[in-house]
DNA sequence: GATGAATGAGACTTCATTCAT
DNA sequence: GATGAATGAAGTCTCATTCAT
């Protein structure tokens, strides 16, 4: 009972302990300064200010350790986009569409480089797998906020009821992961989209047009349905 | 005569041999089956079919040849996509891009886990931006063809002259790289996008007609459903 | 009482551990044994009794081990003739020179082989001399009691006052260094000074005597021969 | 015949030809540059501007190379030394010592870290000791010419004929090789005898005046001879 | 719980040597 | 004689993990 519980909703599985939360977050800085590839017990356990020894008093392993530091990103991910919903109706969908873009962008550019590390290691994948199949998180919940909130505006009318809420989740989101996935390999200086610098007014203009022509003029190629 | 020409085309910076290709292909092979973390120069070697030290007569260091690796995945990966300008004009604005997301999302599934290996060591993915640069090359070519593409089916009138073709590819392509990066990370059978299993005509559906209600005309050589 | 002090003269620099000193015993056997290029780090730690990588909590790299035999070497090196000068105006000058002679002897036939060996390498050479200057050691500092004890046999008269001190103590060592050099390359064997096999006297006989002829007289505690 | 002979005198055991001299002339100059523990046999046969295969064909493995640039030092480290018995009578002693010495100086200086780095290598030492053994030679054939030179000048009167001309060979030789020894191990910075920046004259002076005084003031601790 | 010296397997890398051309 | 790609043993060094204190 000494070490009851820090947050409202107590963690299950590990017994949050302070020297614990330290070493995840030790983990988590080492891991984001040096990577994946690079990041030793040894250091993340002086950056902590523990012995190597401790970390194995609560992790069983290293691996253990740096899932624990993706266990603890995943929260934080969903969270950003879950009060969304809420938002349906107010403002514009424009707005409120571009303010999703501009934090899934922030958002990947913080979580991007440790959550692709995990690949370099199929072990850890699987462990994350299995961590992901008992939390019932993982990335994809970041689309059910945006779901949500498309159906509700659908429901408002400012949106077409024709429209795939499901698919426009992923378009936007995909947008932003995969600016941020080439922005992270090649540096910020090679892409395009750099004027504007902002490219979430862009994406969202272009997701909600549509590219079908709203003029007639020239339906070559095509054959008119009726 | 002595020195006629291996290939067609004079690989520019490495004096590409045999055995070098060999071991580019063993090591790719290597870190597919075992990741970045977990591939050995010895066991790259090994299968190759050669000497460990035969490594280095090729390559500087291990970190050398894992760029090797993902150099020679560049061209693959955007001569997928290159082909999709000529066909503007031909067959339907939504068939072309169904293909496109088909042949995306299969490219993405290949080369991800690779691609993303990467973030694990940033000398590793320093390295590999330097010769992005050098070659002028990068995962942002992608997008080029598609938005050369889309700028030949405005001319022709099939698609929306006031759309942004930069924005709609990297819609179209960041969805696709989203989805394989979560079915990756979580397993397909966690997925929504499982019926249909193939995600890609409501994609191309969903951004043809754009998200703004009441659209006009459906010119885009489909047929409204209702 | 815990650290209370394992020597009379707490070490300086390096947190001079028990193991670390078994390191560098082991590694000074082994130097000896096999020599520079043919001592291994895995033979060293197997003489201490150590597993490899022990040797690497204690030392940064391998030179930096064998710097650290070195250095230990240096206070027994200096010490041998660190008694001299107070032995100034006690028995004969010759005496206390051939003494001195015979020590030297020993001493670089004891040194000179791991010594010398400092020049294979030109990196643990000029680490060696970053150490002599930070410790403003090295074995220049041989010559100094024996400058010490000659100038205060100057002013007991038992040393011409005209001499140069420094010139001689180089002389009489320099003589027993490079005997010991060529003996230990060619051999004891081939060498001249067989007969007597101790070459000490005659050195300091014709050092003190010298070449020039007609000495007006012998005041050196020596009995002219006729 | 067409590899006739490039000296007067045909080395005997080894078929000298131009490439063998070639090899060992860039051996040498690795040696110098590199050191015996960083002297590769890759860079040797590049600065000789041949394949590395083509250094077997000439030595049986990398000692004997090392051993052949030994070897080929010999004579030139006598000679510098083998004319001074004919200066026997001509100019002063002083002088010719003073030249012998500064003579010395510089020989030492060129060869003793190639000479001590010998000692880095038992079997590389042994095997020299073996060539030094066959050849008759070794560092020791340096005495000869100045123990000649010294004897003539007894008979001419201008040495004292009671002196030991191998002790004092031995005394100058000596100091030249040590004061060299030490200034390559510590930096010329650090060294006494820098002013005058010639320690030659000094050397020789206190040689050929010995040390005993030569005014009988203050014989204390002594017993006047006669 | 905490420590940190010790471990030892195994990683990367070097390099003297060989041999088919 | 010359080549140089290939070898593979051996080297140095790293680092996750253990355990006696």
């Amino acid at each position: 009972m000494t070490e009851h519980s820090l947050t409202s909703s107590a963690p299950p599985t590990p017994p949050a302990s302070r020297t614990r939360e330290q070493l995840v977050d030790a983990a988590e800085r080492v891991l984001r300064a040096k990577g994946l590839a690079r990041a030793t017990t040894k250091e993340i356990a002086r950056e902590a200010g523990y012995a190597e020894g401790t970390l194995y008093l609560h992790f069983a392993d290293k691996l253990d350790l740096v899932r624990a530091v993706h266990e603890r990103l995943l929260p934080g991910f969903v969270e950003m986009v879950s009060r969304l919903p809420e938002r349906a109706g107010t403002g514009t969908v424009e707005g409120n569409l571009t303010d999703l873009a501009r934090g899934a962008l922030g958002l990947y550019r913080d979580m991007l480089p440790l959550g692709a590390s995990l690949f370099a290691d199929p072990e850890l994948l699987e462990r994350f797998r299995v961590m992901l199949a008992e939390r019932r998180g993982g990335p994809q919940r970041a689309w059910e906020p945006v779901v949500a909130y498309l159906r509700a505006e659908q429901a408002l009318g400012r949106v077409d009821s024709g429209a795939d809420p499901a698919a426009a989740a992923l378009l936007l989101l995909g947008a932003c992961q995969q600016l941020v996935f080439v922005e992270l390999m090649t540096g910020p200086e090679v892409l395009p989209f750099r004027d504007p610098p902002d490219p979430a007014p862009a994406l969202v203009a272009t997701l909600l047009a549509g590219l079908a022509p709203t003029q007639p003029l020239d339906p070559t190629g095509t054959e008119p349905s009726s």
